[in-house]
DNA sequence: TTGTATGCGTTATCAG
DNA sequence: CTGATAACGCATACAA
């Protein structure tokens, strides 16, 4: 079903019908007749076929790194809310942790036309940066700050701060640090240097042996805490980059039956749905990640509507949330 | 940049990039001249404009009730990885349990031509069926049974019937049960019936006043709890639709101070990754649930390529998880 | 093996 | 206000 042949049923031109479509340009007597023809038959536009006359598809690239994450899926969510609204669609990439993929996610998102483009969780590398620009698409970066694009993220390094010296507030000395890949720079980066920071003013010892860096997965958590305690037996806490990292931790001291947070004390970033479940519950860093993805959703529309405005570099503020676990 | 030019620019006709891209129905000389023109250029083809030609998008619509899910997000996990490796890409829409917008979406995906659907978590009506059929697009249903389609399905009925009997196996005689509205017949539904009929198996009581309907946030596992218990106070155990009403039936009894499993046990569905790292530990069912979006996504491909197959409805098993609150 | 011409379904231009 | 027509970028039938 296309065009000339609602047209012909409703006995007008195709530009009638096109015209009903769009501006609307079209007499009473005209406009009913369509509609009829159109509601009879269920006619639909095929958005390819529109997208090769007006340049514009309503799709919208999304690459994450993961989807089986809470706080990824909370981004995610965000955006979603807001691209629906707007009449747009998600095309989603997934690279499960697989950084090159996303130059080839990169290659399909153009070849598909998408209108806007959004990275999420993304180490931005200097290939990313050339074949973005070369892409001239919209895009915006969530969760890394950027200086060539708009970015929406989170105050990673004064979190990590704050955190760390409410660690130290509450007594604990012999503090011990899961990270991840520095590659990654709110995350690996400005997270432990917030620790680090934290730590040095009050004048306390970091041993190289009481830190590690790992994977974002639980099992990373896990057997890095393990490694960890073998190194360090006198540790009297552990900051995780991650939620996820501190319950791959809380697992293993659990089973060794080593008691949260009177031996040793823990605490995570992302305030993930669990945390307060957990007993005890877990002290840990509530990052707005619905609000990142659906601001972000906002921000890129905003910039397919008028390409020549500004680069926005937004910074959500956190909240420390003091539970049990230290 | 188009065809027409990359024609031009390697002294060739558009016909002849064209079969580079295609068939390489094509000499070796111009093959190779071709390519070092879209090297240069890094020309891709719109497929918008081959859409209009093929009729193919190589685009599948994905429609969930909720992406911050821990079981859904698997399942979106699983479904990805099949896709990306087969070359397509998914378009994904997220109801957020407004069941009324998947017939929507189901207009913008078709509107977007894509190859196929997957449905997952929906609760069918007989709208929908009608609907679908019309669309004439190739679509599998996950996470329910389908007469009309392929489905990939888990054995709600029989998991249910087995963790409840196990229940009563540890010594629980009083118990109660959370469930979900009972439109959503896999979860709402089978897991109720096998429920219902393990406690009566063993002649148990089941007073109205023990059982409680709700939604599928943590919110609901809270609040039913409190309702429960305000009405019946003697309840041994809680068996819960999913994982996620558990949490909050035990968020509610740690609030309190109501020992798990001594004072009340507590059983779930999911297996969903916090359910091992609780303590103490949540007792649950494993499902398949990545198994079921990859498993789901090579169904519908095939279906795809051969659209006048059988339809095959496939059902996966369980595992009982004996953890630490029944 | 190659190129020309046509049509996919839509929208924009332009003449009426 | 309306309709004919060209153009979007590509793949393919057909002719060479």
């Amino acid at each position: 079903m296309n065009i000339s042949q609602i047209a012909k049923m409703a006995g007008v031109s195709p530009a009638a019908v096109s015209r009903y479509l769009n501006h609307g340009y079209l007499s009473e007597e005209k406009k009913v007749s369509i509609e009829k023809v159109i509601k009879e038959t269920g006619y639909i536009p095929s958005s390819q076929a529109q997208t090769l006359r007006t340049k514009t598809t309503k799709l919208i690239g999304v690459i994450i790194p993961k989807i089986d994450s809470d706080s990824i899926s909370q981004v995610v969510a965000g955006i979603g809310e807001v691209l629906t609204k707007q009449g747009y669609q998600m095309l989603l990439a997934n690279t499960e942790n697989q950084n090159d993929r996303e130059l080839e996610f990169l290659a399909t998102f153009q070849q598909h036309m998408v209108d806007g483009i959004i990275l999420l969780g993304t180490i931005l590398t200097a290939k990313h940066k050339a074949v973005l620009k070369a892409l001239n698409i919209p895009f915006i970066v969530l969760g890394q700050a950027c200086d060539y694009a708009s970015c929406i993220y989170h105050d990673d390094y004064l979190a990590a701060l704050t955190l760390t010296e409410y660690m130290i507030e509450k007594g604990h000395r012999r503090i011990g640090y899961l990270g991840v890949t520095e590659k990654d720079y709110a995350v690996g980066q400005l997270r432990k240097q917030g620790f680090l920071d934290a730590m040095s003013r009050q004048n306390l010892e970091i041993p190289a042996s009481s830190m590690r860096i790992g994977s974002f997965y639980m099992e990373n958590g896990y057997e890095n805490t393990k490694r960890l305690l073998a190194d360090c037996s006198d540790l009297d806490a552990i900051v995780c980059a991650t939620d996820t990292i501190a319950l791959g931790a809380i697992k293993y001291l659990n089973q060794l039956s080593i008691k949260i947070p009177n031996d040793i004390a823990i605490a995570g970033f992302g305030d993930s749905r669990i945390s307060s479940i957990l007993s005890p519950s877990l002290t840990t860093i509530h990052f707005y990640y619905r609000e990142c993805g659906s601001e972000g959703a906002k921000v890129l529309i905003d910039k397919i509507a008028n390409p020549s405005s500004p680069n926005k570099s937004l910074k959500y503020g956190f909240e420390l949330i003091k539970n049990e676990t230290a």
